[in-house]
DNA sequence: ACATTTAATCGTAAAATTACGATTAATACT
DNA sequence: AGTATTAATCGTAATTTTACGATTAAATGT
């Protein structure tokens, strides 16, 4: 029943990096981010064209992009220009690279 | 209503990027691979000891990155060592730097 | 043989995720 | 002014995730 507990979990860093791996967690939200890369204009109309998935879900998945600092959404009008965010592709390449720098087999 | 639905979601090869990055989506699982990464010895209690998480927790924790594939366990006796699964990780590294070289922005 | 240790599994509860259709708010078109 | 378009939000349901304590199974130690 004793735990030291030395590592916490609440760590910035892991949280954040948790945070990242988890916006990529899921099929259609990799899928957003390729497309946003290719295009120049993605509205969310354009993702749901080719997603097999409702309007209502499409962007529910640009929003936690979003949140996770990964994409913009600057409104044009009655549509959403969604974008890559530079700031946020920047750390989320550096933060996945820095773990698997970090992982190196030392066992078995 | 149309929707044309080019990209298909079930693909082998997103959907395997999505499963390691959902392995990667928790503080615990992160800081366990690090673990595993730092140490030779590896059994579930000493990373019970060293997280804020009750033992049966930790083991699922460490069942959800087995069945990654990004660690392996050996029984050995009474205990089971756990390490990190050199072509797992392996994929895991080429997978996520093959992801991030895939989001090169060109818009906003 | 019997008790102890270790880790997996079970049962369960709470929370989060994923998905959808319906509705809403805002802008643009006629 | 009235309609159409776009995307966000709401409400909701189903599933998954996360966590725990209790139990179990297997191996070790006495």
């Amino acid at each position: 029943m004793i735990n030291l507990q030395s590592i916490k979990l609440d760590d910035p860093t892991m949280v954040r990096s948790a945070d990242i791996a988890k916006a990529i967690a899921h099929p259609a939200r990799i899928a957003i981010l390729k497309m946003l890369a290719q295009r120049n204009t993605c509205f969310c109309g354009d993702i749901t064209e080719v997603l097999p998935l409702a309007q209502s879900t499409v962007s529910q998945h640009l929003k936690a992009l979003k949140s996770a600092g990964l994409i913009t959404g600057k409104v044009e009008g009655v549509r959403t220009c969604y974008c890559l965010n530079t700031a946020g592709i920047m750390e989320l390449k550096s933060t996945l690279s820095e773990l698997s720098n970090e992982l190196v087999e030392t066992c078995c």
